[in-house]
Formats: structure tokens, sequence, C-alpha cells
DNA sequence: CAGGATCCGTCGGGATACTG
DNA sequence: CAGTATCCCGACGGATCCTG
């Protein structure tokens, strides 16, 4: 979801009543070349209307990933390549700036041993605690309204947080 | 948030083992010209991980709009006008194919009756009423733990669902 | 190990304009 | 009133290669 208005500043105009949403501005723009690189500002038009506080909520999680990120993480502390794993599908390039936009919006911690190999954990601020009961909430809806019929052998873990094949890993 | 891989089969080659995952199949393409017009499928590589219920449920309320949607709707049925009202940044266009997403997800009910001018109505179905707790959870977390400032006027009511500025609309 | 850099297609979604 | 029909931009995000 969320992408940015091509002008958002010639938007003021015609929008002088609501002008003083949120107006997250740009924070991290490499732009190499033509591929701007973490433009983060998903949509900066939150109507403001009694709902918006939904959709603000939902901005911080939305990204396709960082609903199973938290998730994830929610259970502990867990360096990259650990995530990785329970993310079979997600890419290092997805991983990264997922990580990177929580890390700014207060979520997770970015912890960095100065070792080598290097080592990097990622963990929860006390901030993103106070969305548990979100996840949760979504969590438990998703398992009693959803059907989407999975392989037992990756996929039935729904009752012990992780399973013992979690032992060896990392 | 959410695009289709470039080639999802392909993908089945290096995945057997999460292949079972929901592959939703595109249901309504008209695809005028070269605008796709709703394409539906949000993305397909659930990866089947203990997380994936959270995945799910957040595809279904993304969208930038959805969430304001459903919430509104839970104050009551609405005619079509009637929410934009409630959402002054939305285009028809949006509103439009948000709407028609949640009715195919089931979430709403779309009653049109044959009159001129036409009128049509959006309520919400009884499992979106499910889905009740998890928008007020995002709502009371968005409202407990956002900063935007805004202008009381327009901004200003989160406590009686809608103040009597409603009364004459519509 | 944990990423950075690049290239590039897909498609969400904004802005009009038109209509039964 | 409640939509379609188009045009079009650029963010999202996948794949791939490179590196301290």
């Amino acid at each position: 979801m969320a992408r940015m208005m091509s002008a958002p500043l010639l938007n003021e105009e015609k929008s002088e009543h609501y002008a003083a949403c949120r107006q997250e501005r740009t924070f991290n723009a490499h732009s190499v070349g033509n591929d701007t690189v973490m433009t983060r500002i998903r949509h900066q038009s939150l109507d403001c209307s009694p709902g918006c506080a939904v959709e603000a909520t939902l901005q911080l999680i939305d990204g396709k990933w960082k609903g199973v990120i938290l998730y994830h993480l929610l259970q502990g502390t867990l360096r990259f390549n650990a995530i990785r794993k329970r993310l079979p599908n997600i890419t290092q390039r997805m991983l990264t700036t997922q990580l990177r936009e929580l890390e700014r919006d207060g979520f997770v911690l970015r912890t960095v041993y100065p070792e080598v190999p290097p080592k990097v954990e990622y963990s929860l601020t006390p901030r993103e605690r106070t969305l548990e009961p979100v996840i949760m909430a979504l969590k438990a809806w998703g398992d009693e309204h959803t059907e989407f019929r999975h392989g037992p052998e990756i996929c039935a873990d729904h009752d012990g947080i992780f399973s013992p094949a979690a032992k060896g890993i990392e």
C-alpha cells in the first residue's frame, strides 16, 4: 500500500483545512542514480477523520513483511539470518529495508557486535511491546478466519511458538 | 504494499516445500488496454511460518483505505458519498476499488437500490464484525501512540463517534 | 555474516473526464 | 448519485552481483 503523492507541497493549496496533518519528511534518501533508496513516507495524507488513528497504526505495520517480522521478534531477539530462516520468501534487500524502517519507527533495536564475522541482533523496543496486543489480535483473527491449506511440516506451529525444529538453528 | 511476483509459477521449482501455500488467483482482470484493473492478489507468497496468520490478516485490511473504511462502516450502513465525506482525500476510483475488494473478501455488503438517481448502500457482513476487535485494537493503539497534530475543527471527533456536524449531510 | 549497490518490472493509486 | 474509462507516475519490491 501507500505511495507518495507526486506533489505533496502543491497539495497544501487545496487542502488548507487539513494541512496540519502529519507531514513526516523523507529522512534517509540515498538516491543513488535513479533508484531512490528508502524514501520513507508511507502515505502522507492521513485524512484527519476519526478513523485516522486506524490508518496511522496500519502504516507502521504494513509493508508486506513488517507484521511477520514483528511477530517473530516477539519471541525474542534474533539475528539477521535467523529472521531470514523464518521468512523463507523474503530477500535480503527486503529484510534489510523493512528492518530499517522498523528501526526508524522505533520498533526494533539494532545491535551491532563489532566482530568478524559481523553479528547483528534485532530486538524489540518497549514501544513495540505496546503493539503486542495488536499483533496478537491480527494473528488470532487470521488463525480463526483464514483457510489456506498448508503442508504441516513447516506450517503447523500454531500452538507451541517454535517447535523443537528450532533447536539448532543459528 | 504487495506486488505479485513476476513469475509465480517458476517459483514452484525452488520452493517445493511450501508450494502448498495459498495460491489465490486473479479473479477479475479487465485489463483494458494496458491499464490492468483489479488484478486482485495481494501477495501470493504467504510464507508458511507461524506468523503467516498475521500476514494473512494484514493483507485483508491493507490498501491504504481499507482500515478507515471498515472503521467508519462499523458505525453503521453508509452510502457511497457518505463514505467519501468521511475520507476527504480519497478519490472515487480508489473508494470504488477498495469497496470492491472488501466486497469480494466478504467484508462488506453492497446493496443497490434500483432507483433514479442510484442509491447504493454499504454495510458490514457478520464476517467483518468478527474483525471489529482488530480494528479497535488498531485504533486504540493509534490514539495512544501516534502524535500527529491536527487542526481540531476536522480532527477532533475522537470520543463522540460522529458529532452533530454530521446532521444534515447526504 | 550482514549487508550495500544496481537494474528493472509490476501495479497501487492519483488526476481527470465521461456516463446510465 | 455512483460509478467507469483512461492516462500515467513512481514506490514497492524481486533478482542478482558485490563487499567489509
